[in-house]
DNA sequence: CTTTTATTCCGTTAAATATACGGAATAGTA
DNA sequence: TACTATTCCGTATATTTAACGGAATAAAAG
């Protein structure tokens, strides 16, 4: 939730849509490693992915942009619905009642208060360089910071589930779809790009036959440039074709690895 | 909606989630043909697919059942949740106000009631023998019938958007995972497993390929006994072997024709 | 200036998979 | 008995995927 946002819904219920919110889950990369952005509600133990609440003037899709923005400072990230959430246990948790609102937020609120019905949340996921972010915590969050996606902490409701599934999504759409170009400078090499995808597979990839096929898309072209890279031999630069990019991620780009 | 849902959700709203809803894209099979179950509230024009609101008791998928089961009496159907639609505009059509809610209704409700808040509608898809089928009209319903995939009539709101992508998720599902447990007789032939996919997916798949694929993922088996089809030689039956059936819907079963 | 180290960069071959396609067998009917 | 409509199979070819080793290069170290 950004800053305003829990005081917010209370002092103004009827702006945000009831019994239904969006849940970011934030993939960065970097450096060979992949990490989710996760954020500890204050004097809770248990941390959350990123999520918030609908207005009635916004759709889900821009919902997700806003919270994701009030998180990151990013706009126009790559986002992808994957699933909602809906059943009557998923908030249970010991964590989510009255009193631990009141202390979150100072505001006294009655227990029987709506929002502690259960919610349907919507999934997005969202992929981003995360040296490029400049985490912005909210005011009734303790910490918020990157995780490694294989060594996450203890996750309140079902947000270890909603990581997990978004993951899986992710892995589904990279087989069919090209991703790297919010993640990757305008320039890059080919191991670069490389380790970005076993990276997000989470599994090794033939250098010669990644190459061959990324190739044989068209998305990226060679260009006659290197880059220094220290004591070794300087690998060639390439950049995406937007054109054919956006081409694969309308029309599928088969790059099932 | 089933017979009293429009009332109950008046009478009982707070046994309701606002603003949010399930969408049952109620697929059927039968005969070489693919149909889509709809519905056309009386004293309007247009026709909607199935949908309905959520208890706060049940699951987003216990909803989608229930609400599946008030139209066609038909339990533990393959359901499959495939996206979740939501914006300020998807359901204004001049339709949905408080003039025709009373109408439909008979009863009085304000023009600013929650209820013309806009929904966020969770999109499941699910398929069905339609012969098997017996059609439970709502109340508040002046029809409910099959319709063709490739001629709608004309549809309220985002709905034909919705049938779209439902059909595009439900190809998508059938090209990684196994169909027709639910959709064809306990023993079946070749031919008849083979022009459900044909039908389903829109266009011919060679029938000695098929054939071959088919069998190799080990999903069916064939029996001893043929089906008597009249004037022509008898094709043998096949059954699915369950287990592997069931492995399939798991772990994928690539039949990617 | 020669050697060493770590990395980039290709190309070929074998195996697996997918596609294309024709003709014999069968159950009834005429 | 022959005719019709349908089931049923198998093989050859093309395409795709997977596996793999060795030469070239940039800098640092000796």
């Amino acid at each position: 939730m950004k800053q305003s946002d829990i005081d917010d819904i209370l002092i103004n219920p009827d702006q945000y849509l009831r019994n239904v919110l969006v849940d970011n889950v934030i993939f960065g990369y970097h450096n060979k490693e992949l990490k989710v952005l996760l954020q500890q509600p204050i004097a809770l133990d248990k941390w959350t992915v990123t999520g918030g609440y609908i207005k009635k003037t916004e759709s889900i899709e821009e919902a997700a942009n806003r919270i994701a923005y009030s998180r990151t400072g990013l706009k126009n990230l790559f986002f992808q619905q994957f699933r909602a959430f809906g059943n009557p246990t998923r908030s249970i948790d010991g964590s989510k009642n009255a009193k631990n609102f009141t202390k979150l937020s100072g505001i006294e609120v009655p227990d029987d208060l709506w929002i502690f019905d259960y919610f349907v949340s919507v999934g997005f996921y969202t992929l981003t360089e995360f040296s490029m972010v400049k985490i912005e915590k909210g005011v009734y969050e303790a910490e918020c910071q990157w995780w490694p996606i294989d060594d996450l902490p203890a996750l309140m409701f079902d947000h270890e589930h909603i990581i997990s599934e978004a993951l899986k999504a992710l892995r589904l759409h990279i087989a069919h779809y090209p991703i790297g170009y919010e993640l990757l400078s305008e320039k890059f090499t080919l191991p670069e790009i490389h380790s970005l995808y076993e990276t997000i597979l989470g599994k090794p990839l033939d250098d010669r036959n990644f190459a061959k096929r990324l190739m044989a898309t068209g998305i990226i072209v060679k260009l006659n440039e290197t880059k220094r890279i220290g004591a070794h031999r300087s690998p060639f630069l390439y950049r995406f074709d937007k054109e054919k990019y956006n081409e694969g991620l309308e029309n599928g780009a088969a790059l099932a690895f």
